[in-house]
Order: structure tokens, then C-alpha cells, then sequence
DNA sequence: TTGAAAGCGCTAACAC
DNA sequence: GTGTTAGCGCTTTCAA
């Protein structure tokens, strides 16, 4: 069946500016609440807007300043965590006129390189990156073209904002749980990460220093073992396989993100063993999932929610002015014991 | 620590042009691969651009025409079986010039009008849309200011395209599969759903209609049962506490999607029951999370991913050529069998 | 308080 | 094959 004629011409703001018998310029004014139109004027001019139902374009604004859009660029739409910092976000944003527009599965540096590219191109007014790959080099660059938030990964940049959990703390909060819990043999799944600035910034490594020095706090430092592989579900089904071939197996395994976990419980499922009953399994970011009843993971809660509220309220706070010192917000990680571990 | 000093002003066209000493006109049409450029021409042009570090702005470009941005609308960023169309659609579009911007979190009519007009205002290129609540009227409406593809919404248009599953027949197969293992008492857990057009268009009750015409079928019309919430994990939670205070108790639940068969089996665990020992569960959609071992869900394969790629390369159709006929694709889905049904 | 007009960066019609 | 130029819709000086 053949579509129907060209859609009509979209209305704009000369359409309006006719209608209600005024100039363009005082159009602009109404609708950026600028200084220079009286009361009158704007009734007027808002009524006009209502009867034809005009809406400003994006492009045209782009062009000359903003373009209400924020950019979120996430590494992964799979992991659910990823899902609560959007929801802060969007909570902080809502009832704003930025629309939030996300860029997902970007899972390596070209990739990376291509979204953030893409949002300098698009001329938004402000991008939150979570957890970035990029070069610190890089972020500086991306943060010098237009007000950025990092989410998600630690160090201090003169440009831009950060926000992030203590994720040292929140390892260590795993192994004195466990610790507590008579595990000694504690191992842990990490995201392998080689790169010596990632190294120091990435919630990943700062999870795996945090865990070698509380385990070494708990005398448990001949103990330290660790398999190394990827946040992914997949890379905690590999870890945990490793882990269970070893000769003296560990009683208990941190994995670095909940979805490591679930591969960890995969492989457990298949190794036809249980948690906590043969080995006691801990994640970490307190997902929707690990909250599952039949799931009902032992985790450390990052607050998701709350690392988005602060992103986008800093986000909006260095559009308003972009001169402003950069702020780093760190927030408490909390112990959340469920089912999956238990005394050894 | 104060931020540096502005950054310089983006490379334009026109830098571009002088220093590779043509017109602006040269340039563009070199970027279009527009016709009417000498090969040595276009090798000044693109060595100008890649010394200049040149970027086309997106805003500029959509003032006169395309954006190369395609937006996906998504109900819900928790679903996992949204993420399977997402790489669908990721793949079909990679290496092309499109990028694609999700907005996300808008499960309301109001809520996807807001993001429907933003996408509309920022000149988007084309529009995916996925199993939106809107109404017809409104959705031809937007297809007809841009070239829109509605997913996972049964029904015709003459105006935009549609990706489909057959939901009716995937129901079908789960009552099949459950009245096979001897089951009679199969009740299904329902999206509630009174608007008279989505009561035909909406995948949940056209899955409602399959499960109730698959009754019938094996002769089990008296058995129909249904417990009328919401495909969210709190509906299949609210769902099964209904259907548990049954006096009658079913013996296997159909959960119209994994999502609502994971607040089924959280219900379970809370009553100390357990599927399948104490009742058969089912989901549908075949998420990443149905395949979990511990969880090991049956369930109904709708190919995400597929419905992924077919929306995108109808978008792409119709962004070359918006006066085509539409195209309504249907995907047969698959049951997938696992351990969360058993034989009554 | 209001409006005329320049111009943001790009594309495309048109002239050469 | 190449360049000139008129806008696209908006914001923003600047003059009235």
C-alpha cells in the first residue's frame, strides 16, 4: 500500500511570530524566558503557539546554542545496574526540558571514540560517560568540547566532573563478610585489565586492590587468588570453571559485578553444586537480580540510583556554568547478606 | 579547579574548502558521494578533511536534511529481551552512517509522546519503535512526519512498516507443550489490557487470545484461567500470589514473558514452593536470563535479535525511499523446552 | 519593550 | 566539473 502525500511543512517560529503579530525575536524571547517581553507579549505569543502546535527545532537551535540533549553513553544494556543509574538520571531530569538520549554497547575504545564523537557531532548540550574505556587523555578532549560527567571511574580531572562509589571499601566489606564467616580460601573473579592508567581508575581494578589488601588485613594474604576475565557473564562462568579446577578449591568467590556472579552460579549449576551449600558466591552492585528471590545473591549495594541523581545534577550544574571547579562525588557502598553465603 | 579557557571553534565546511582551496560546494558534495566531483578533487577534499581533523555537524546538516540518526523507543531498559533487539538492530546498522539514540523509560502513553515529539524535533532520520502504547491514530501520525517501523505491535498500516512475532502461535506452543506433560490446570498470567485497538494490536493480548484458543483446542476451555496484572517482575509475582489463593490450585503458570515467570518463581521460593517439583512454570521471550542454569526457564524463542534486524533494514528502506508500499514482517516463534516444566 | 537583520554550518539549485 | 549563493529555523546583537 502506498504512503500518503509529503507530510505539510513543519511550523515555525516566523508561522508563530505571523500568528500572533509580533516578531520573531519576541518568539525567541517567550520561549527561551529571556529578558525583554512583556506580560502581554507573552500571552500572546504562547497562545499563538498553542493553536498551531509549534515546537522548536532541535537543528535550528543546535545551530546557535543548545540543543536541550543529554547524552548517556552506556558500555552495556545488559547489565542491570547500568538501568538504576538511569533511572536516577532521568529521575533528576525529568520535568527539565533536556531530553536524555542514550548511546549503548559501545564495549571498547573505537567504539567509544564513535558515540562520543557522535554526541560532539549531534552538538549536545552535555554527555554522563559510565565507566569509559577511554584514555584519561581523551575524556579531557571530549570534556574541553562540551560539559562531562564520569561516572563510574575513579581519579580526579581538572575538566570534568566524576562520580563513583568507594569501590576499595565495597571489596573490603565483601571479605570481612566472608572472613567473618569462617572463609579463608575467599578467591576472586576480576575484569582483567593490563592498561597501568585503567589500572588505578577502573572500578574493576580499585575492586581487586581492595580485595588483595583486605584479605591481607584479615591475614589471609597467602590466601589471595584470583581469576582473571571479564565483567560479563560469560567471564564469570570461565572465571568460576578455572577456580573449581583448582587443586585446593576456594570456599568462597567474590565476583567483581552480580552479573559475574551469574555465571558463576551457571557454572556452579553445572558442576552440579550449589551456593551456599559447596561454595559460598558474593557479587557486587546490588542489580534487580541479585534481589531475586530464588537468585538472592549477597552483594554490595552501589546506590545506582543515586550515582545518576549526581551525575545529572552535576551534569546540569556545569551547563549553567561551565567555569565552575569540577567536583568528585564518592559515594558509600553498603553490605546487602542474602542466600549465597553462608558459614563455611 | 577551574576549568581552562573555551575551546576553539569547531573546523566548518569552509575551513575545509579554503584549505583545500575548493568550494564549500566541493566539499559537500565529496562528503554525499553527491555526483560531480573528479577523483583528484575528492582526494583534496578527504586529505583536507582527515589534516583538519573535520566532523560534519549533525545540527547544520539536518537543517538542510538528513541527521544520520535513527531513534529507538524502548519501554523498558530492564526487559532483556529488548536488549536482543537492540543488537539486532545495532547490527544491521553498523558501518553504516546512522547512529543510533535509544530513548528509554517511557511506559506510558504520555511518557512516549514526550519522547516521540523529541525525536520528531531533533530531525531524526527514522524512528523504531517498540511495542508502543501509543494509538494508531497517533502513530501514523508520527509516520508520517518520518520514517517510523513499530515493533512487536500486531496490525496494519498503510503508513509505517511492522515487525512482528506470531504471538497467537507462540501461546498455542506453550499450552501445547504443557497439556503434552498431562497438565489441564494451565493458567496464564496476562498484561491487563481494556483499550479496544490494543486489545488486537498488543502482543500480550493476542498471547492472551493464543492461550485461550490453545484451551480450547486441547479441550481444556473449562481449565482457562487467567490472573490479570502487568509484564513486569511485580506483575508475575501479584500474578502468582492470585493464582496460588486459588482454591483450585493450577499446576502450571504460562507467564506471557520471562520477565513476569521471574516474579513467578520469586512467589514460589516465598510460598516454599519450587518449579517444576510443585508446578510447571513457562516465560516467553527467550531472554538471556531464561537460558541461566540455575534458572533454566522453558520458554518461547521469539529471535530478538531477527526482529532486530528486520526493523532496522525496513527503516533503512524506507529512509531511501518513503514512498514504497509497507512491509508487515512476522517471525515464527520456537518453543524452547528447559527445566522449570515437568510431567504433572 | 520591541523588531530588523546577521549569521550559525550545511546542502542544493543554478550559473559558469 | 566546479563555484556562487540562497536559504533551512533559530538566537542574538543592535538600533529604534
Amino acid at each position: 500500500m502506498p504512503r500518503g502525500p509529503a507530510p505539510a511543512r513543519r511550523v515555525t517560529i516566523i508561522d508563530v511570530a505571523r500568528h500572533a503579530g509580533v516578531s520573531t525575536t519576541a518568539v525567541s524571547k517567550v520561549l527561551n524566558n529571556a529578558y525583554g517581553a512583556s506580560s502581554q507579549m507573552q500571552a500572546k505569543v504562547r497562545a499563538a503557539i498553542d493553536e498551531l502546535g509549534y515546537r522548536p527545532s532541535a537543528s535550528a537551535r543546535g545551530l546557535r546554542g543548545q540543543t536541550y540533549t543529554i547524552g548517556v553513553m552506556l558500555p552495556d544494556i545488559r547489565n542491570p545496574f547500568f538501568a538504576d543509574i538511569l533511572d536516577g538520571i532521568n529521575a533528576q531530569l525529568d520535568g527539565t526540558d533536556y531530553q536524555v538520549l542514550i548511546a549503548a554497547s559501545c564495549n571498547n575504545e573505537p567504539g567509544e571514540a564513535h558515540v562520543t564523537d557522535a554526541m560532539i557531532d549531534r552538538n549536545m548540550d552535555g554527555v554522563i560517560l559510565i565507566a569509559p574505556l577511554t584514555s584519561r587523555q581523551r575524556l579531557e578532549r571530549i570534556a574541553g568540547t562540551m560539559p562531562t560527567v564520569v561516572v563510574g571511574r575513579h581519579g580526579h580531572s581538572a575538566v570534568y566532573d566524576t562520580v563513583a562509589d568507594d569501590d576499595f571499601v565495597g571489596a573490603g566489606l565483601i571479605v570481612a563478610h566472608l572472613a567473618e564467616l569462617g572463609h579463608r580460601r575467599i578467591a576472586h573473579i576480576e575484569h582483567h585489565e593490563t592498561n597501568p592508567v585503567r589500572l588505578i581508575e577502573m572500578p574493576n581494578a580499585v575492586r581487586a586492590d581492595g580485595y588483595r589488601h583486605a584479605m591481607r588485613a584479615h591475614s589471609l594474604g597467602e590466601h589471595i587468588d584470583l581469576a582473571s576475565t571479564t565483567y560479563t557473564q560469560q567471564g564469570g562462568y570461565l572465571g568460576a570453571k578455572q577456580l573449581l579446577a583448582r587443586p585446593q578449591r576456594p570456599t568462597a568467590i567474590f565476583a567483581g559485578a552480580d552479573i559475574v556472579a551469574m555465571g558463576v552460579l551457571d557454572a556452579l549449576t553445572e558442576a552440579s553444586l550449589s551456593a551456599p551449600a559447596d561454595i559460598s558466591v558474593a557479587g557486587y552492585d546490588n542489580t534487580t537480580f541479585a534481589a531475586f528471590g530464588p537468585i538472592s545473591l549477597t552483594t554490595v549495594d552501589q546506590a545506582g540510583n543515586q550515582i545518576g541523581t549526581n551525575a545529572a545534577r552535576l551534569l546540569l550544574d556545569r551547563i549553567s556554568d561551565n567555569n565552575r571547579p569540577t567536583t568528585q562525588v564518592k559515594l558509600s557502598p553498603t553490605l546487602v547478606v542474602r542466600r549465597t553465603t553462608a558459614p563455611l
